[in-house]
DNA sequence: GCGCGTTGCGACAGAAGTGCGACAGTTCTG
DNA sequence: CAGAACTGTCGCACTTCTGTCGCAACGCGC
């Protein structure tokens, strides 16, 4: 197991069997995790608007209010990563579950290895994108340039060719993070999570129309902005100048 | 189905009764696994401490130890995926071994082809599993080559010989894993597990396809996708320089 | 050599992903 | 408070991808 840094992680199960709760908490416990356990929907909001976690387990099937309603409520306030727990007869639910927001689920009758590893997962990614939100959002004032194109994070002011571009503060966030990595491909969910912010909830085409929207602002210069078919977007990484 | 890859898997029988487990040892090494049988709970773990085996079937009504002391010791030493053999149905007894770690169940009486079947679907799960964790240690942004190839996965980008290779998402991801792996062959399943998702439903003939159109892009260098005839596919290792 | 199961491969249709215009709700601005 | 700017949603067309199918070709055991 891993040591944890800094406080403590902590995550909310929400599951109304009582002998599979006991069994995930002193998993999870053994694991490190702070486990609050709340073994129905309304108990489970009102615990978590008081101790937000850092992610909720959320099992479908919950007495007062089901678990897609927890989630809607849930995601209403915050975007925590949400693992959703489901009987295997619900197959089709999941879809929905997952269009709603789940960031991953689980199906019974599951191993708590696997429910173990899959959090590390999610944990551990969701971790990575506030570090480079942080990284993003610290320092750097220095200027981007690419080609024709100059941004001035400290400014917020874009300019090509010289000329002022008059870029909204998304089409701003979204080009300066491309630009700090050309090359690198981002799906639309990491877009989403660093350029919008990790609570904020949107589906994805608003990415599509940013980006879009950026696209026609740059003009000529729209086609450095590639898609990746099936992954996401990517500035075209800038040639080696020769003669 | 297709046959086993590299070392033999190894499953340890604890089946007291010697008609049954005479039955499933039978079918179970039909379908290429080497099979250790112990007919009670004490032999059974000497058993497994001298011979580690990947994945194990525990009846729950043992003489000497019954299945579930015989589990709880098993987890004590050692995270091997358990299946459990069951006389009972009482949700009860499932949940107190799901509490010491079993990984699944089956209720007596019960179809040797479904046995067969979940002991399948129990080791694909837990190579997705060990597939998570790995996955989550490496973040594995390192460009990949080989020979002329060159894979960049974090801008999803592929080159042969410097020029542009036009690759699916599907396609990059298969690429991917060989370039990680090369010489390792992959059963159909397993690709299918790792590439297209394990709860993605499609037939064999997929893997077929996606390897097809892969080997077409790669041009001069199709050849090295081998195909391991009787169990899938493997990348021809890379042989030394030599003038 | 024969038969059987496996694989290669082209064709095709359906699925999935994307571009883009239009619109409406919200927020900003004067 | 009205108008402008911004941004998320929706619908549609279009592109791209990919699973399936049928048949041919191949490998392997007998």
């Amino acid at each position: 197991m891993a040591g944890r840094i800094g406080p403590m992680t902590t995550i909310l199960l929400i599951e109304d069997a009582p002998d599979l709760a006991a069994v995930v908490r002193r998993e999870l416990e053994a694991e490190g995790y702070e486990v609050l356990h709340a073994a129905d929907g309304v108990t489970a909001l009102q615990l978590f608007d008081r101790h937000p976690a850092d992610l909720v387990i959320l099992d479908w099937m919950l007495p007062k209010l089901d678990g897609l309603e927890v989630l809607r409520r849930l995601r209403a306030a915050s975007a925590v990563p949400v693992l959703m727990l489901t009987a295997r007869a619900e197959e089709t639910d999941r879809v929905v579950g997952l269009e709603l927001g789940a960031d991953d689920y689980l199906t019974k009758p599951f191993s708590v290895r696997e429910l173990v590893a899959r959090i590390h997962a999610l944990l551990r990614r969701i971790q990575r994108v506030q570090e480079i939100v942080a990284a993003d959002r610290a320092s750097d004032d220095t200027p981007l340039t690419y080609g024709p194109l100059r941004l001035d994070p400290s400014g917020y002011r874009a300019t090509l060719d010289g000329a002022a571009l008059d870029l909204t503060r998304t089409e701003f966030d979204l080009l300066r993070l491309l630009l700090r990595n050309p090359g690198r491909a981002f799906s639309r969910s990491y877009l989403l999570d660093t350029v919008w912010g990790a609570d904020y909830v949107t589906g994805d085409r608003s990415v599509d129309n940013a980006i879009l929207r950026l696209r026609k602002k740059l003009g000529p210069l729209e086609e450095v902005i590639e898609t990746v078919w099936g992954v996401g977007y990517r500035l075209r990484p800038e040639m080696q100048e020769r003669p």
